[in-house]
DNA sequence: TTGTAAGCGTTATCAT
DNA sequence: ATGATAACGCTTACAA
């Protein structure tokens, strides 16, 4: 059925070795023999088999994508499909595979990491993980498959990319403080996560540097859900912040509807910042002011690191990379920057 | 490094092909030396190296999900997402690999198809494409490689899942016929994907049946984007619509927008009803009414398909498989089935 | 510069 | 029931 090198071989005139140093543009072949089997493959259309090839060399230029976390939850969120656009674009630019693997079911899990870590499949893998005790991190390193997390990790041997949490919250609550505001809330993540932990702190950072004190009455800790949002809103709402830090913008969403219900105006009332720019934040009225993270390039970027190391003489590639890719803050109408609101939707 | 058949053999002191035997679960082998083999295996953790297995079985347990869309567009809409859990769901099941190749740049597509499929990594295809005449479709059918679409297609040799689009878009119309509507107008999605000419279709098929004249004016053509939902909206109000049928929730929220702009009330100057149900058609303010398609059973679906093809004794796995999975009306605020909006958010 | 041959880790065929 | 042995299609010393 499929080509193989003998048969190029024998259709060119040469040796399979041949046939094999052309496709792998090796310089010692003659130019003249290399057009007559140059000629021959376009025509035939041949294409070396990847398992046979991979066998020998011990790269199979497949790398994996793991994504470990409940997915079903998590797929409704953009992030990780605009993470696939980043490691996708990068992967086919240096003719690498991407083989993914989801994991919503935690039983069996373990199972699964070795059918996928120990299928020999992977020349290195990309971990989006939210989760600092994901099991999956030192079973890497112990089997020394080159590996790049998306989000941060305390190891010092992971190399990882992660977009600046932390500048990302101190920008948005410095916006609050330079538009007035000293009773400034939060709605946290959880606080398992590291990226949730990276906002809190911006928040701590934003407040110490403008010397604003800290009121624990104005931090609440959400699960990124929008009903989250809303319950965390009435927590906040006896301390009476003139303005609310959301960790992202799905609890953003419920905020404003919990505030609209308790006949609070935003941004009159009540300022809003959220964290993610969705789709829903632009739609949502007021549209809201968020911090948009560059999650397509968190992805480019995390393959790129990846290849880069599995291209390295060595394949260790150097001192472990820690990559943070700056946040952009985009100003909408929740905050009271902008005062009034223009037509939209083009 | 890794290990291989040859030393687990020499640890349990049997030949190599008894070993393989054992983890193939080939019945011909002592339940003696079964034991002392799988113990060894477990012990050290044995796993075979795909590649090589995958070179003489001409398998590889890896299934392809070819997505040759403007992913970066296309991916801000859960479909893909909530389309590839159900895909690895059933993968994860099966033990099948996925690898995934999506693909923004229309140029140098031909050569990352070929890329893809004469690699010789795949066992079979998943495309999920909406357009006709892709052009990947005659390419997997000579190259003979077992694929499963999601949508459909008119080609009589290839296996399809999709959504009954008809169905879903009949259910939503006659909804807004039994709400007492007779001015009924529709935005149309692009008449060149096949899921949005039989959206068309099923708004036909409920007017014909309800005897509702169909209305040219009422008919308007966008392209999935929000902004073209105020465009058509815009178009079509000169008609006077008591309700309209909008072939997305995205185009919907931009109706929504547009008629606000115009000065008219949802629903109870204008009924409204979206498609998908995507986050945001619960978001905005009436809650859109839509109609649900059951995305991930999709990609569930459409694995399993595959992978009963490629189980199947010959390979072919019989007469195409043309699967058809029905659509459900979630009932919301926007159409005026529901008069008064309770407390929503939990 | 080119060809010959060994070997990558499996499975599968054939003896035993 | 088990063990040699020959593929599978490729890369890569080593020879020529």
């Amino acid at each position: 059925m499929a080509l193989t090198l003998e048969q190029i071989a024998k259709q060119a005139g040469v040796s399979r070795s041949t046939v094999s140093r052309v496709v792998n543009d090796h310089c010692s072949v003659r130019t003249e023999v290399r057009e007559r089997v140059l000629q021959v493959v376009r025509e035939t259309g041949y294409q070396p088999h990847a398992a046979a090839r991979s066998l020998v060399t011990r790269r199979s230029q497949i790398i994996g994508v793991v994504i470990p976390e409940a997915v079903t939850t998590l797929f409704i969120d953009p992030f990780f499909p605009l993470l696939l656009a980043g490691v996708t674009e990068t992967c086919n630019a240096h003719r690498y595979h991407l083989m993914l693997s989801l994991f919503d079911r935690p039983a069996g899990q373990e199972e699964m990491y070795q059918h996928v870590l120990g299928s020999g499949y992977l020349d290195g893998v990309i971990v989006a993980s939210f989760r600092l005790d994901e099991p999956l991190i030192p079973d890497l390193l112990e089997k020394g498959i080159p590996f790049v997390i998306v989000g941060h990790h305390p190891d010092k041997r992971v190399n990882y990319v992660d977009a600046d949490n932390v500048g990302g919250a101190r920008m948005a609550v410095e916006h609050l403080i330079r538009l007035g505001h000293r009773r400034i809330g939060i709605i946290a993540g959880p606080q398992n996560m590291p990226g949730s932990q990276d906002r809190l702190l911006g928040y701590h950072q934003a407040l110490d540097a403008h010397r604003v004190p800290v009121e624990q009455a104005l931090v609440a800790e959400g699960d990124f859900t929008e009903s989250s949002g809303v319950t965390c809103t009435q927590q906040l709402l006896p301390a009476a912040p003139t303005a609310i830090f959301v960790a992202n913008d799905a609890m953003a969403v419920g905020a404003l509807r919990a505030l609209r219900r308790a006949g609070l105006q935003v941004p009159q009332d009540v300022a809003l910042i959220g964290y993610d720019d969705v789709p829903i934040a632009a739609a949502v009225e007021p549209a809201l002011t968020t911090v948009r993270q560059p999650i397509t390039r968190l992805g480019s970027m995390a393959a790129e690191v990846l290849i880069g190391i599995l291209n390295s003489p060595n394949g260790a590639g150097g001192p472990p990379h820690k990559v943070i890719l700056p946040t952009e803050l985009v100003v909408r109408y929740s905050c009271g920057a902008l005062r009034e609101s223009p037509s939209r939707g083009q």
